[in-house]
DNA sequence: GTTTTCTATCGTATATTTACGATGAACTAA
DNA sequence: TTAGTTCATCGTAAATATACGATAGAAAAC
């Protein structure tokens, strides 16, 4: 990317924003993360049996999704147990909500 | 992207979710989302006068915005007005929020 | 008709993402 | 010690994304 000239400065909120939802966009990692959410709660090792891709391909997203700090893991070798990181779950939940729910006007004669 | 032995299903709520979460994976697509969620509700034109960026960088934007659903554009010439697709928008938040609300289990003991 | 205004699209360059297999590091089990 | 398990990282290839300037098209203003 060229930045001769931007160099744009962006708010928290649009870079927060920017960060979540780029963590949540690719199925595979929403795929990820329900299974994380899902009864079992954390997950050791068995992911790879929900997600037919390679190992490293796995490895590859799981270290995105922590980077966004919406997972921890807890090493415990040989294994990791990767978790929902509650705290930022909550704050990126958040997010979210105040920026959908403020509402399409009503009045808006627009589609 | 080698395809060699991949090729995975997704269901459609991964893919819709992946969907949304892209489009929104950019700060300044937050942003221009932001400026047609306020009060002004439809812009026609002015959208650059608020990002600082080559006016073709926008439009690029702005058709990412416009196939992931969350906004219409109607066209006016030479204007066009680009607002919130409301019906889209509403599923979006719907499927967000019920992402979200699944509860990250209480009786968990991992972080 | 000519010019102006607004916006999309084209061409291009660079960065990032996505995927794979191979390898390595670290602990367990035998 | 040796072999097995689990996962990260490296190297690599191809696809996408991001940004720009230049150009084109379509209606409005003159």
């Amino acid at each position: 990317m060229q930045r001769t000239q931007s160099a744009v400065q962006y708010t928290e909120e649009e870079e927060a924003l920017g960060r979540i939802a780029k963590a949540l966009g690719h199925p595979v990692r929403v795929r990820i993360l329900k299974l994380l959410l899902s009864e079992s709660c954390c997950f050791t090792g068995q992911l790879t049996d929900f997600i037919p891709m390679a190992q490293s391909t796995v490895s590859q997203h799981l270290k995105v999704l922590l980077d966004s700090g919406l997972i921890q893991g807890e090493i415990n070798p040989p294994k990791v147990r990767y978790c929902i990181n509650r705290e930022n779950w909550v704050k990126a939940e958040g997010l979210l909500k105040v920026f959908f729910v403020s509402p399409v006007h009503d009045r808006c004669e627009c589609g």
